[in-house]
DNA sequence: TATAAAAGTTAGGCACATCTAACAAATTGT
DNA sequence: ACAATTTGTTAGATGTGCCTAACTTTTATA
């Protein structure tokens, strides 16, 4: 049985390395930054983590998740989006509110509480942020989505997800009825910056800036509209 | 803000003092049994909650809540049976399975998860055990519930709930077909040892103990069966 | 009422997760 | 290539929640 603290190193561990560069270790100040603890700090939780055969590292080398180690972060993935899943569809919280509750519920020690949980949202795939939610053998759903600035004039989109989570971008984002699952149709874009102009059921004029567009994830309705693969 | 372990203290006194006996105080030795601990530890916990004050007490006294520490307390037992009646009415969880999680889940820190939950059960007064569930404001609902082995022949009743917890117990309501929320007539009482015999609609034949019948809690649905005041 | 039993307290210690301060190794930049 | 910077480690300390062992006060009873 893992402590709160050990998991939530583990979850920073994988964030860190497979989610965020997709590279196979991190270093003890990286992950300390990360956690907002001191390197010292994370030494002595490494020993501990390294004796219960969950990462791998050596002094002064890097650090890599265990097999072992990987399948609990990922479990914890799993309950995190699932918990921002029901915060969200069924207790009404915004996009940004779920995060902060999510991480403490993601501690739950219950197998049974998630299956029943996984099964009353009916087996979802995606949190509200877009990000995939990982099956109950840790499999993640492969997605076709991709940043909004990668579609062209004629596209039909609806939003996944977004890749910046700060409340500034969120608010930003509120402000514009630009909303989880939603769909625009992509009307025009100015070439000199690329800005886009949406349209929508709800709003019929929608500008989005490039840098904007870069963070909106999404997903293209149409296999016709030449936007690239699915 | 209160650790894990000083809000299961506050909940501990609660139940000791406010519900389990109805005195207004507890005694260390009788704390720490109540929570698997020695009653040297329970005095080093003492200490922090009377320099928090929360709770009054003195050298080889007795403990009492104060008011903020009550308040607390029933803030926790809110949210605990909150929890419970989510786990057994929407994730199907069975009626003795829903107190260990709630254990945990009772210190999610959030009191807008509190707020939309209790809107999302549609502002219960009472958890699948019959216990009744504080309102935001911490007022607990009057209930006119009684034990069953008060009501008299032809007394038709809803189970409220019960006032032992035991798995044995518990198990023996299952087997037979007595739930939370069934209705019953009472058809007979045996005039010796005061045996019930009640009939409900999948079962027309039940015998239970005046053993039993004292620990499951009940409403009178009638107001002319002559088994007392409602 | 004196004493045995029960209840409560204190002192000292341990594991956990954290810190600071000092040090050691690895990387980098000229 | 070696000095400066970055990165990582160690030692020693703190606060929390728990323990055991020894002690003191209260209470119950012979």
């Amino acid at each position: 049985m893992l402590s709160y603290t050990e998991e939530n190193y583990l979850k920073a561990l994988y964030h860190l390395m497979v989610e965020k560069d997709t590279k196979p270790e991190a270093g003890t100040n990286e992950l300390a930054a990360y956690l907002g603890v001191k390197p010292a700090t994370v030494n002595d939780m490494l020993k501990k983590l390294k004796d219960k055969k969950l990462i791998t590292h050596e002094r002064y080398g890097k650090i890599r998740l265990q097999t072992s180690g990987r399948k609990l972060a990922i479990e914890i993935v799993r309950k995190h989006r699932l918990w921002e899943t029901f915060l969200y569809e069924k207790l009404d919280f915004n996009w940004h509110e779920v995060h902060d509750v999510a991480e403490q519920l993601e501690h739950i020690q219950s197998p049974k509480l998630i299956e029943k949980l996984d099964a009353f949202l009916n087996y979802p795939s995606f949190d509200p942020h877009g990000d995939p939610i990982p099956d109950k053998d840790g499999n993640m759903p492969k997605s076709q989505r991709r940043p909004l600035s990668k579609s062209v004039e004629g596209c039909r989109v609806v939003i996944l997800g977004v890749s910046e989570h700060s409340e500034l971008f969120l608010n930003y984002l509120s402000d514009n009825h630009i909303g989880l699952n939603d769909k625009f149709t992509v009307e025009r874009i100015t070439p000199f910056d690329e800005t886009m102009r949406l349209s929508s059921k709800k709003n019929p004029d929608i500008l989005v800036s490039n840098k904007a567009a870069n963070k909106i994830q999404v997903t293209c309705l149409r296999s016709d509209c030449g936007c690239g693969k699915m």
